[in-house]
DNA sequence: TCATTCTAGTTTGCATTGCAAACTAGTTTG
DNA sequence: CAAACTAGTTTGCAATGCAAACTAGAATGA
């Protein structure tokens, strides 16, 4: 009991920000998606969206691939395999802890 | 679909602290507990426990009694009835976003 | 044509906060 | 009576989330 509680000690804290889960939540769920989509699906500002994106990056989660619709800049996002794995088991922890 | 993953935008800060949600999460199961309990089962060092039982306290989700066990203090805690409902809907967001 | 506005993001500045280490206050022990 | 122990609290600092400001190119309109 004490111990599936005890196992949230462990978690990982780039994905347990609110704003990063909702975009590998989302990302989990449509496989691609752009800046736009995300900005306006999570409700996140441009600012916030581009340093959780760039963390997200970083920690090798997502992948991010920049690109062009016509003549305007489009920055595509999808989860990595790591970024998979790491949502499943933090999914798997909260579960179990609450 | 994505609403659901999107009320995680409005989660809980004080609550959401993997710290201090070990502590709720323990205080919903035990009704109620000592310092050196949550201690001992969160892993959490002295100083941190006793800043995250200040920030619930403060927050009203856990009610904090200080006495004492024959000549040494002795600090009891236990959750508020808002602090439960607080973890009831934090359970519930994150359940249904995952 | 060139100033303004729009698209699509990135960078910066600041205030918050989580953590480890240091500190407080009283108690027991050798 | 000094050292070590119980039971916590406070402090200092580094990390980080957010809003606001900034960048850079494209379209618009007077």
């Amino acid at each position: 009991m004490s111990a599936k509680i005890q196992r949230l000690a462990e978690i990982d804290r780039v994905i347990h920000e609110p704003g990063r889960l909702m975009i590998v939540a989302l990302l989990a769920a449509v496989e691609e998606a752009d800046f736009q989509y995300l900005r306006q699906t999570t409700g996140l500002t441009q600012g916030n969206l581009s340093a959780h994106l760039t963390k997200l990056d970083e920690a090798g989660y997502v992948a991010i691939e920049k690109t062009f619709r016509g003549k305007y800049p489009l920055t595509l996002c999808r989860l990595t395999e790591r970024g998979k794995q790491v949502l499943d088991t933090y999914r798997k922890v909260i579960k179990a802890a609450l």
